[in-house]
DNA sequence: AATATCGCTATAAAATATGATGCGCAAGCC
DNA sequence: GGCTTGCGCATCATATTTTATAGCGATATT
């Protein structure tokens, strides 16, 4: 048996995939970017809010919530009345970094540069 | 025809990081999906359709030809009028078996199982 | 001949993301 | 003291996506 290998039988297999759930979560918008900027280290809210460019407060709030549900993220409260969170990746989160690596090589492989890119 | 643009209007430094292009790409609903279900091997319209599991035509449609036009997948049209096709994995596609690995990995490491997980 | 299948497209509605604004409050500065 | 800035979000109206549903021409199956 292979250790690694990804299975799937062809038709609608998804009694429950592990492969085919965190698909379904790491494809939700801007929660990749959230996790490759935690990956270098804890951010408040605003912080992380340029560091991902362009996700709105509102999106932001609702993509944190649901990964410190799903214990990829911890939030933590430093003080109550001068708000100052911050937002660090778990240890589950912090293995997401081998999927970011694979990303990121990728992408230098066969992402299409600018220059010669598309019309 | 949809010319997707992703939006760099950041305060950020994302002048041009090919991970951060990647990411966009890849966090497009369905994508990673199909993606995986092509690793197994070329399949047609409906039956692409039926292996990923929810994804409307429409979507469907659309993910297949951005992914054509970025070459990460092929269109193979076999007959015209009964319409025949086949889509495939192009070699950045195959590549991207990496990512969906390491996703794999993850998932069984780190995913909540459903016997305890969400309300 | 009736029906099913194939690869898609058209349409409208539902879900989701977005931008703008604003809140209370501490800290910096003048 | 008064003024502004920045923090972490909530709210709300609007843009963008995604979805459900229906359907087409044409062969294949019953």
């Amino acid at each position: 048996m292979p250790r690694h290998s990804v299975q799937a039988t062809a038709e609608a297999d998804h009694s429950f995939c592990p492969v085919y759930e965190a698909i379904n979560i790491l494809q939700e918008k801007w929660t990749l970017h959230i996790i490759r900027s935690l990956l270098q280290g804890p951010r408040g809210f605003n912080e992380l809010s340029r560091a991902v460019g362009g996700c709105n407060p509102a999106t932001l709030a609702q993509r944190l919530e649901k990964l410190e549900q799903l214990g990829i993220i911890s939030k933590t409260i430093h003080s109550t009345m001068p708000p100052r969170t911050s937002y660090a990746l778990t240890q589950a989160g912090q293995a997401l970094q081998e999927v970011i690596e694979a990303i990121d090589r990728w992408s230098r492989a066969y992402l299409p540069k600018p220059s010669e890119g598309l019309p």
